[in-house]
DNA sequence: GCGACAG
DNA sequence: ATCTTGTCGC
């Protein structure tokens, strides 16, 4: 799979200005409303051999990191069954910075992205799509790139608030909380950018915080959280990004 | 100056 | 993200 739009792969020798830009670029194409080739409602775990070539094929994605270099993974489950995985180790050149994650780990990502053969239907990135300072986190960013329906999943929310009262700790499995737009974010205040979404919790101790799940590219905030929660099976994270994160893992340790 | 900050 | 042993619980 090869870059749709090669002129907005990030460029971490851009300055900081450049890098900003580009993302409004990127912000500008993205569309944060479903534009699917499959139904989102077919999206499970569940094997189903009869028609399993009929289901979507839904890649996630992680990464690994040795010193300066990162390992960067992409499994392709299609029905709960994996149908590819590809990974590439490339240098990183700048550090981490919130709110230009992009420009570190989208470089790499891409690289192991163009030693994929399938074209998955849908990708899911760990980290933020739309829940951005320019409305445009890493997995929107390069759904804009691969022009490829994207979803984003993060540990931890980089912006934005969630009204609710009695805030988001210790809420039950299923539980779900939108999370709108403050003035931190380049949208009108209120605008639903993403949701919180507990994906697993115990009846007592430890409590387990809940996803940040916002759109990346061609999908809506909805149809996000619907897919994720249809890919979470029984773990925290959902499946695609747990196999990611096991294979970067299990790479990382051959490579180093 | 203070606070906040994906991986 | 990464550095890390044991330990509590389903």
């Amino acid at each position: 799979m090869t870059p749709d739009r090669p002129e907005f792969v990030p460029d971490p020798d851009d300055s900081r200005a450049e890098m900003e830009r580009l993302q409004r670029q990127v912000a500008d194409l993205a569309r944060f409303a479903d534009d699917l080739a499959f139904d989102p409602a077919t999206v499970s775990l569940a094997a189903d051999a009869t028609s399993a070539s009929d289901r979507p094929v839904v890649a996630g994605v992680d990464q690994a990191f040795l010193d300066d270099r990162a390992v960067s993974a992409v499994v392709c489950l299609q029905g709960g069954t994996v149908i590819e995985r590809t990974y590439a180790v490339t240098d990183l050149s700048i550090p981490y910075i919130p709110g230009l994650l992009a420009m570190r780990e989208g470089g790499p990502i891409i690289a192991a992205f163009e030693r994929l053969t399938t074209d998955p239907d849908l990708v899911v990135f760990d980290g933020s799509g739309r829940i951005h300072y320019r409305q445009a986190g890493l997995a929107t960013h390069l759904g804009v790139v691969l022009d490829v329906p994207s979803v984003g999943v993060a540990k931890n929310l980089l912006c934005g608030r969630i009204d609710v009262d009695g805030g988001v700790g210790g809420r039950p499995a299923g539980w779900r909380a939108p999370v709108v737009a403050d003035d931190d974010i380049d949208a009108p205040d209120g605008t639903v950018v993403g949701y919180a979404y507990q994906s697993r919790q115990y009846d007592s101790n430890p409590v387990i915080n809940p996803l940040y799940v916002s759109p990346g590219h061609r999908v809506s905030v909805e149809t996000a959280v619907d897919v994720v929660a249809a890919l979470c099976g029984g773990y925290k994270l959902p499946e695609p990004t747990r196999l990611a994160d096991a294979y970067a893992e299990e790479c990382k340790a051959e490579v180093g």
